[in-house]
DNA sequence: ATCCTCCCCTAC
DNA sequence: TAAGGTAGGGGAGGAT
């Protein structure tokens, strides 16, 4: 039927065991298949070239671990390369890297690195990863499917269509063992550990050794018991990404509609292919497959992916199957519920337990019944796979939803300088991986296997054995790929955990809610919110007509408000409804520094000799002599914001400090009532939220006293570096005076009387002192801004949590040290000091929020009292067996 | 209904 | 001795 390729594969014959005949189910085994395959074809021209072909390291940060020399390590142990001769050249790389001096020379308690060396060790490591590595690899080639070339001749016909899965066979030994033709007919397996009595896994064995038995997974202890003389070879995952590459090459090259499984697997829609033949194009593939890689690969055609797949178990090994449609009723009849792709040992234990065990016992339950009894989808599938049924279609990885690194072996503390040297460890991969993906985060789960009570040490050596599994997760506002945001957020949510450390078994960090590292500047940058007021304007009716606020994001920032976001005259900084027109200039690459005599000397003076140098340089080196003219001077400048001089009447009306004075600052807030409180963070969004004191010299001095002393020496240690609270000093230092000299604005604000607990204060603090500074800083920074437009943003973009189960205190100060970090990215030198201020009392509070996890033994008591026993709702607990 | 969050399950 | 990771699908259950 088919004689020959058109293109270069004319020496393929296999032709006629390929027709569709024999009852359309066909199975062609590896005698039938192959061709005379040149004898050295095997052996010879498929080297490792050198060691740049393992560098795969370099595509992408993603793949840490997989650097050339540790990728394709064959370790010291002489016993494990038994099976290779000593001479030979696979051994080149081979390099012994391990010290066997310790007890538990592989454990997290010796080894410092011990992340990096595991993830290059680890078999699971490198095929989760292979996906992230083939999408940058073969981004621009699979960035959707070109139709136009794949219907060279769909003008004739429609056809059917047409699916052929390609699986590499017995992948990890195959490419191992493709230069050592003495080992091909015998047992062999990829394994760390060649010990009899060991209890490391079989990651990948031949189709001999799968006659004993052996499968992947299974302890090498087992393995040999099973066979005695299997031979073990090391993992060489160089060699696995390079084949994976001739793989993908070969399968572009042929095809263009390719989806990638996995980096030893791919499904191919070739209804429209050049090749009429679907099972010749197999077989074309297949061969050059062979012919390039040195290893062969087995093909399932099929009209759906799901036959396609089972098709080619079938076909293994090194063989292809063609399901015909009529074929499919009797292949399933029998075929048990366990092969189909999704029926996992739970579900097919569920079915079991329901006395189902075929597809043809699965057919007879109705579908209504399965989607009852295991969902609707399931259900669905369940009803759809045991009929054949399948109406996926072949396309493109889709970007990722999740960045993760996690490591459940080898896992043992003694102390927190054990977990804290591994949970930064852990962020610097998973921040490498961001970067690698050019993403950044905003939600963060950090995930504890902690060893179960009455688990003694697991019979895998170094491994979880019987675990709860347990996780903390919170979402900040700002994204971030950032190594010290990173650690910042694991420590906090390792705080969360009450766990003796010699009870963790294993951790990870996983990264969802990702944005794209390009787009992220236009969108979440506090830039973007400064947008011009007719924008803004449209922006807070949408605000206020959606109920979807999710949908505004995209919206958001039109890019001809960007760049003209700066005004020397400021607006007011708090007032939601205010129609100000902003006077606009500026922008971010133009930052236009205050002049000279604006800057205030005695704030300047105040700052540490760095930042006055950095100051200086900005100015080309002018602040030295300008500070010391005024020190000759000795008259200080008067331009205060508070006079509002210079200001025009109708900014001064809008100023907060210009509202408390004339009494028309609106302090009459409630967070509810009494009995039912509302925590500031949770109260709907409205007018109100922004109507804050408008600064820290608004606090109420007896609330300050309440403070715990540490707290209030963090306070006086800034205050002297901000404007407005100059006067503060004296009465925190003298906290039985009464209160001459006090701020110019004290207020009644019914949110700082009374005796709460100390720690509501303290977290009235943070909430308030950081919007009232913001109100200030963005008022000072010259940008026309309405703080509630801003808390709007972040609360109905949901960029906070304001679940209960989250702490609040920490909610607040970790979003607003985001934004902080944001605004410094902006670089607005007008108001660099306020921004140190701000800085370095946002990094004293988020170290005092860091602190939670040890404080929580006070404040739990508190949060259980306002929220019931289900505080603590992002503690999940759930059971992993061993 | 449709979303979101916190899990478990699955595949390689 | 030994390297039990990774990411998507989807169910349960709650919020809207
Ligand atoms: N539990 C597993 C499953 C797979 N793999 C690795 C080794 C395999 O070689 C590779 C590809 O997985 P396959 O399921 O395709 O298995 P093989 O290619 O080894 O065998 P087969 O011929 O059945 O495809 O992934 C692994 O390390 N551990
Ligand atoms: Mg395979
Ligand atoms: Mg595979």
């Amino acid at each position: 039927m088919v004689a020959n390729c058109p293109e270069q594969c004319d020496s393929t014959e296999q032709v006629d065991q390929c027709s569709p005949e024999f009852d359309g189910l066909l199975h062609v085994g590896p005698t039938e298949m192959i061709l005379e395959m040149p004898a050295c074809s095997v052996g010879s021209h498929c080297e490792p070239k050198g060691a740049e072909l393992y560098d795969i390291s370099r595509l992408d940060r993603i793949n840490t671990g997989f650097e050339p020399k540790s990728s394709s390590s064959c370790q010291a142990s002489a016993s494990v390369c038994s099976g290779i001769p000593d001479d030979h050249n696979f051994k080149e790389s081979s390099s012994s890297r391990i010290s066997l001096a310790s007890n538990q020379p592989h454990s997290t308690l010796v080894d410092p690195d011990f992340v990096e060396n595991y993830f290059k060790n680890s078999r699971l490591h490198f095929i989760g990863t292979w996906r992230n590595r083939y999408r940058k690899r073969f981004h621009s080639s699979s960035d959707g499917f070109r139709d136009k070339s794949s219907c060279l001749n769909a003008s004739a016909v429609v056809h059917k269509t047409a699916i052929i899965h390609v699986d590499m066979d017995c992948f990890f030994v195959a490419v191992v063992i493709k230069n050592h033709p003495e080992l091909q007919d015998k047992p062999v397996a990829v394994c760390h550990s060649d010990s009899p009595r060991g209890t490391a896994e079989i990651s990948s064995a031949n189709y001999p050794a799968r006659d004993y038995g052996i499968k992947a997974g299974m302890f090498v202890k087992d393995a040999k018991a099973r066979c005695p003389h299997l031979v073990i070879v090391h993992y060489d995952f160089g060699a696995y990404e390079k084949v994976a590459d001739q793989f993908y090459d070969i399968l572009h090259k042929h095809c263009n509609k390719v989806q990638a499984v996995s980096c030893d697997e791919a499904f191919l829609d070739v209804t429209n292919s050049r090749v009429e033949d679907p099972q010749l194009l197999a077989s074309v593939i297949r061969k050059e497959i062979l012919d390039t890689t040195g290893c062969t690969a087995s093909a399932g055609i099929a009209e759906n992916m799901l036959m396609a797949r089972l098709a080619t178990k079938t076909a293994k090994p090194d063989g292809q199957c063609y399901i015909s449609p009529e074929k499919v009723n009797d292949y399933l009849c029998e075929l048990p519920v366990r092969v189909l792709p999704g029926i996992g040992h739970v579900l097919a234990e569920k079915l079991k337990k329901r006395q189902i065990e075929t597809c043809g016992r699965l057919r007879v339950i109705s579908k209504e019944s399965l989607q009852k009894e295991f969902g609707v989808k399931t259900g669905d599938m369940l009803w759809n796979y045991s009929r054949g049924i399948d109406n996926r279609h072949v396309g493109v990885i889709k970007e990722s939803k999740s960045i993760g690194a996690e490591v459940n072996w080898g896992v043992r503390f003694r102390n927190t300088n054990d977990t804290q040297r591994f949970l930064t460890n852990l962020c610097k991969e998973v921040s490498l991986r961001l970067q690698g993906c050019g993403v950044l985060g905003r939600s963060f789960t950090l995930k504890i296997k902690k060893r179960r009570s009455d688990a003694g040490e697991p019979i895998k050596y170094m491994g979880h054995g019987d675990c709860e599994n347990l996780s903390h997760s919170i979402t900040i506002p700002m994204a971030t790929d950032e190594l010290d945001v990173l650690q910042r957020i694991t420590t906090k949510l390792f705080g969360y955990f009450q766990i003796d450390v010699e009870d963790i078994r294993g951790m990870g960090l996983q990264v969802s809610k990702l944005e794209n590292t390009d787009n992220v500047h236009q969108r979440n940058s506090i830039l973007s919110w400064l947008v011009s007021t007719s924008t803004k304007d449209r922006e807070q009716e949408k605000f206020t007509n959606h109920t979807k606020h999710n949908d505004i994001v995209g919206e958001l920032n039109c890019e001809g408000d960007r760049g003209q976001l700066c005004s020397n005259h400021a607006g007011p900084s708090v007032r939601s409804d205010a129609g100000l027109s902003a006077g606009v200039s500026g922008s971010r690459q133009g930052v236009i520094l205050p002049p000279l005599h604006d800057l205030d000397v005695g704030v300047i003076v105040s700052l540490p000799p760095d930042v006055i140098a950095e100051i200086n340089d900005m100015y080309g080196g002018e602040l030295t002599s300008f500070i010391s003219k005024y020190k000759s001077d000795m008259n200080m400048p008067a331009m205060s914001v508070d006079s509002f001089e210079g200001v025009t009447a109708e900014e001064k009306e809008c100023h907060p400090s210009y509202l408390v004075q004339s009494n028309k600052f609106p302090f009459d807030i409630k967070y509810g009532d009494e009995e039912t409180p509302i925590r500031p963070f949770s109260a709907p969004v409205s007018e109100n939220i922004a109507v804050m004191p408008s600064s820290l010299s608004q606090v109420d001095h007896s609330v300050l006293q309440q403070l715990p002393q540490d707290l209030r020496e963090d306070i006086l240690e800034f205050l002297p570096a901000h404007r407005r609270l100059e006067s503060v000093p004296d009465a925190l230092l003298n906290p039985s005076e009464n209160q001459t000299g006090s701020p110019q604005f004290v207020s009644t604000n019914e949110l700082w009387v009374g005796n709460p607990p100390l720690w509501v204060d303290k977290f009235k603090l943070s909430c308030c002192g950081m919007l009232n500074l913001f109100a200030e800083m963005y008022y000072r920074s010259g940008h026309t801004c309405h703080l509630s437009s801003i808390l709007q943003r972040l609360f109905c973009e949901q960029r906070v949590p304001l679940d209960v189960g989250t702490n609040e205190w920490d909610d607040a100060v970790s979003c607003l040290c985001e934004l902080v970090k944001q605004y410094l990215e902006l670089k607005i030198q007008t108001d660099i000091e306020e921004v140190y201020v701000c800085i370095r009392l946002l990094r004293r509070l988020n170290e005092r929020s860091k602190l939670f996890g040890l404080v929580c033994d006070s404040i739990l008591p508190h949060l259980q009292a306002s929220f019931g026993e289900n505080y603590g709702g992002t503690l999940n607990v759930s059971s992993v067996k061993d």
